[in-house]
DNA sequence: GGCTTTTGTTCACGGTCAGAGCATAAACTG
DNA sequence: CAGTTTATGCTCTGACCGTGAACAAAAGCC
């Protein structure tokens, strides 16, 4: 991002470039790939990797090709390297995981709760803290995705479970006592929406494009704009509401407090309130994932107001890709005709010529918590976070017992990775 | 913006990095507020400012107050040094000038026109060429402002002109002849709404906001997001049509294509029909600027249109500042009452604790001229533009004459500056 | 007029990367 | 199987850059 200003600024931004190199193609390309790509010298390549491994942050394993002249290596995570703790915490579950340099994820915990701040993030702050014990400075952060606006890095508001500024730092680590304002190596809470948008520019159908956008499906809907692979989250960090706009001409009051939002036309909720069934309170998940499945009329309403609503965002913002995640995926696959029906007719006549692709998420359910880790990984790969890393390893890391390998059930949906 | 790799591009990455803050203070601050602004010692800033006077780009003069040490002096732009040509083209007629490093600006012409793509465009081409020839290799490069979506760096739609995919660069440069291309030295053709905004950010309101909204009053509204001083112009260049959402709940169609344009209800055209004068094909500013000055209730319906947008986009997007340009200084000024009644509501509970401030723009009219500037000079302050300087000037730049220093009248509207 | 303060200039020094030359390790060739 | 080809890793030299200290310069202050 930013740049070098000074020689030894120069190291530290190279060490940072090659790291996220290795951690954003997942630990696949071979170094002589990467000193190409970089447009490094290979002198330079060589004297970097190896401060690196000793520094205890990669490690290079032989390559598997064969090709024709000496083999080289491909740069990976190391065995005692750092660790981002990622949380998903949905309106009735939470899902904790450890993730490797290179985006390799480990799900540590799943549990449902009762939709309460103290009944959902109790228990999640003592599983996190009892990990961070266990991993010791190799657990370099924790990213916490949460399905409301995230302000002043913590402050969390979710309408429809009664949720009003819960604090969630200071319940995590209720010792801690951080009111609102992020503590330094305190957790990166951030918007669920806005972390898959993150997830996908990363690693998924976003990737490599300048100007996208993401929108999230879960009992509500979430949007936001990606640019330069990171989305855009506001003054306050709450920046992923785009739900919240009046686009689809309804005059129902929302739980935001405003009226008419779109938010209300598409999701979950949405769905479940068309069939007159109950809704809210983050109940209901599989009835409504059953109205998908079943209710052609539900579907269809959906769809089309999600389409609406995709056109006015797209001749707003003119993006280059739009993408779906959550139910999004589904509803996409079961009535894109509905969709782009009703995205047609409200576009400008610009954008009729060259509209935007549409595409479900690669990453499914998973979105959240792979930017949850990327959140951390973000803060992780910069000449600080290097830094940090290298004055708590003084020289040799110590043995660190694996985490677990005990793969929980994850959260429902369906699960691609 | 990116980072330098090599000691070499380190140097040219700090040749810029001086240059555009001298730029961007507008050539007020003495070398040795500079050098402690940039982090750099001493004898860098010494050897940088040397070689930038070497190469005609700055110009040193004695620092006008007196403090205790040594004198120091303020760089600023060369009496030979580069020029940025910038145009604003309005719905009715267009100007002219250019623009020293440091924002100064020199108005070259004015003319008004008749609406049609050659009426405008021919003589403006004529125009830019004859200051070209005139002004030699001092001339960097042409930025033109221009009030419709521009696509693919060149292709303008204004639907109420019949502008239809009208390619600019090749009727400013008909000899030259690119098909929507961006020619390398070509113009840099933008949008009036993305350049008033990037001005706002750099010299205005927005400056040192990471996020604000800016939002173009003229005969309709544009509006586009700021973020990091710089306007998201999405994929294609058009980015800046947030007055393409259904904002406001209306169901007139819109010549962009769409239905119930948020645009439709406010601006030049949306006070003209409030009260029954014909509207539409860029006619009628004078009574229009009437209407604003006299009647009370369209004045109030524009500004509750304006308030009930405002509130979706802040909901959205999480703006730090709100801004207004155009006819959205005045509308302000003169129903800022109203406008804040019809936002209120349609925000969030959670954004009604700290709303957005919104405050009419600091440069009135002249928000889209500078910011053509500014997308000049965005491109020629970086490396790769200062080599290309460097390579037209092989030596000494040769005498050129001074522009005429003759400040027409400007394009109609208050001008602060 | 001498002292203090601040800034510009010069230069030795350490750090960084590029590039060339050499060593290495595989596949390919016959 | 031995020589050739090819791609990569390693090492060293050279050029470049910014830092920081010492010195010079130019003003205000007492």
């Amino acid at each position: 991002m930013n740049g070098a200003t000074t020689s030894v600024e120069l190291r530290a931004h190279n060490r940072v470039r090659l790291l996220r190199a290795v951690h954003d193609c997942g630990a696949t390309r071979t170094r002589s790939q990467l000193t190409r790509d970089l447009h490094l010298a290979r002198g330079t390549a060589s004297v970097l990797v190896a401060g690196l491994a000793e520094d205890g942050l990669l490690h290079e394993e032989p390559a598997p090709g064969a090709a024709r002249g000496r083999p080289t290596h491909v740069p990976g995570p190391h065995p005692r390297g750092p660790l981002a703790l990622a949380v998903d915490v949905r309106e009735d579950a939470w899902e904790l995981a450890a993730c490797e340099l290179g985006g390799r994820v480990t799900v540590l915990d799943v549990r449902p709760h009762d939709g309460t701040p103290e009944g959902a993030l109790g228990p999640l702050g003592e599983a996190v803290r009892a990990h961070q014990a266990r991993l010791g400075p190799r657990a370099v952060g924790v990213g916490v995705a949460l399905p409301g606006p995230v302000r002043h890095g913590g402050l969390v508001d979710i309408p429809h479970l009664g949720w009003r500024s819960v604090d969630v730092p200071a319940l995590l680590a209720p010792d801690r006592g951080g009111a609102g304002a992020p503590v330094p190596g305190g957790p990166l809470v951030g918007n669920d929406t806005a972390l898959a948008a993150l997830a996908e520019a990363r690693r998924g159908r976003l990737r490599g494009v300048r100007v996208g956008l993401h929108l999230h499906v879960d009992f509500d809907l979430g949007g936001v704009l990606v640019v330069d692979g990171r989305p855009l989250d506001g003054a306050g960090g709450s920046g992923a509401e785009f739900g919240h706009m009046p686009l689809t001409g309804g005059d129902r009051p929302c739980p935001c407090g405003a009226t008419g939002c779109w938010s209300m036309d598409v999701g979950a909720n949405a769905l479940l309130r068309r069939v007159g069934l109950a809704y809210g309170g983050g109940r209901g998940r599989e009835q409504a994932e059953h109205v998908l499945a079943t209710s052609e009329e539900a579907v269809a309403a959906n769809a089309t107001a999600l389409g609406r609503g995709i056109a006015a965002l797209v001749n707003a913002l003119d993006p280059e890709v739009v993408t779906l995640s959550g139910h999004g995926v589904e509803l996409y696959e079961r009535a894109s005709g509905q969709l782009l029906a009703a995205c047609e007719p409200g576009l400008m006549a610009i954008r009729r010529d060259r509209p935007p692709r549409i595409a479900g998420s690669a990453l499914g359910w998973r979105g959240s918590l792979l930017g949850a880790m990327e959140s951390v990984f973000d803060e992780f790969l910069t000449p600080e976070g290097l830094d940090r890393w290298r004055e708590s390893h003084p020289d040799q890391a110590p043995d660190t017992p694996e985490p677990q390998n005990v793969t929980h059930s994850t959260l429902k949906g369906r699960n691609p990775i």
